[in-house]
DNA sequence: TCAAAAGTGTTCTTATTACACCCATGG
DNA sequence: CCATGGGTGTAATAAGAACACTTTTGA
């Protein structure tokens, strides 16, 4: 047996997906694999987890490598470790999801692709290895997530508007919601704070600004909520 | 140690939460540790994966030779993988829990184990390696679950009262609930079949015996439903 | 006749849904 | 003055929570 043959004997992954939004759809961040098996295929970013290193440091190295970015909410969804889901050998991935403001960070190819690129939910297509099943799983989750923990939030601007908020839960619900209902909602629940501030410069009535209540944002999180929408 | 050695030195496991019912508490299935490390110690029921086992497979054989029992409702919770929670090497879990009735089977140790016994909730100790975590994080799962899919209906006897299935909710979910609520949220969702027949030879006035509406069930556990306990 | 568990309704409060028009701004 | 998105309230319905007494049986 070779020396690769050896090392991918038995072995396990990280799998990162990686949520963008950008005020408009809902994106995954996917890599052009630059080596074989599935070379030129887009796939999930991941890699081999380091002999000394927890799995989610090697997710968040993983992250780190293909946007720059440190310290963003990142959370395990479970293992995939079907015997044949890798050619090569046994190979387990234990798949984590990310979700980051795409204006905020420049995608820089890491080492394990060819190139990478911001796809829209609607437009990935197949996907290398097990990494559409990987992805399905991942957004069902980020869905749930969602309903019952203010995540996301993250992906606004330092002020933004109710209608921006708003936005950004219906592309990861993929659902319209009432915006009567939604602001009753939110605005009841005070985690917002009112900035008494107005856009400027836009070619219809202005909206007021907001902020997170950062105390009362760090609670929920930990307590998490009923968002039901 | 070469690098490529390291990679050879991991390896990865199944960790089983078994938990069980028995018309009173929530108990759990745990095996006293044979061998080295811990020896000795209450544990996870847990074994390494073969190289050509999938991890449910894993997690089912594990199940079944402790218990005997094929078929049942098993599923994933997430990896553990911290780099030192094996003090022998790097050994990654993927944890998984099912849910039995405890008077059908009997529990006989496999040959990982000493002694096997089902312990209640509130009496498990400290356990080896990270057990304690896994536990504490598969009954939340479990918790989570029971909300909102009817698990755990496969723990009571074919026709039984309404009195036990709140029992079971109250012993998974540890709390009371009201009679009166509880009745009518679980007839109204029209999952039960009244057999019109009675308890007999109880010294109290004999209470209806129900059963699932097995198409409805199957379609809810398909569906989900939301149980606001 | 006692103990034990079964069975049964109503009221109050809160959350959810559906729905349509006027407002402020820049071009 | 027009196009654009911002902002607002109410009524009807549904869901959830709190709560106490009578019934049936075996011992």
């Amino acid at each position: 047996m070779s020396e690769v043959e050896s090392f991918f004997k038995s072995a396990f992954s990280v799998d990162n997906v990686i949520f963008g939004f950008d005020g408009g759809d809902l994106k995954v961040l996917l890599i052009q694999r630059g080596a074989a098996p599935f070379k030129g295929k887009w796939a999930l970013p991941g890699d081999l987890v380091y002999p000394n290193e927890n799995l989610e440091t090697a997710a968040e190295r993983v992250l780190e490598q293909l946007t720059g970015l440190r310290g963003v909410y990142l959370e395990q969804v479970k293992a995939f470790g079907a015997v044949n889901r890798h050619p090569l050998g046994r190979v387990i991935t234990i798949a984590y999801y990310s979700l980051i403001k795409i204006s905020d960070y420049t995608v820089t190819p890491a080492s394990f692709a060819q190139s990478a690129r911001w796809h829209s939910m609607s437009e990935v297509g197949e996907l290398a290895f097990d990494h559409n099943e990987i992805l399905d799983t991942c957004l069902a989750q980020l869905q749930t997530k969602v309903r019952n923990a203010p995540v996301g939030f993250e992906l606004l601007p330092p002020k933004f508007t109710l209608t921006e908020l708003q936005q950004l839960y219906e592309a990861i619900l993929v659902t319209k919601l009432d915006k009567r209902n939604f602001r009753k909602k939110i605005l009841t629940m005070g985690l917002l704070l009112d900035l008494n501030e107005l856009q400027e410069n836009v070619a219809h009535r202005p909206a007021r600004l907001y902020q997170f209540d950062k105390e009362k944002y760090e609670r929920f999180v930990a307590e998490g909520f009923s968002f039901g929408l």
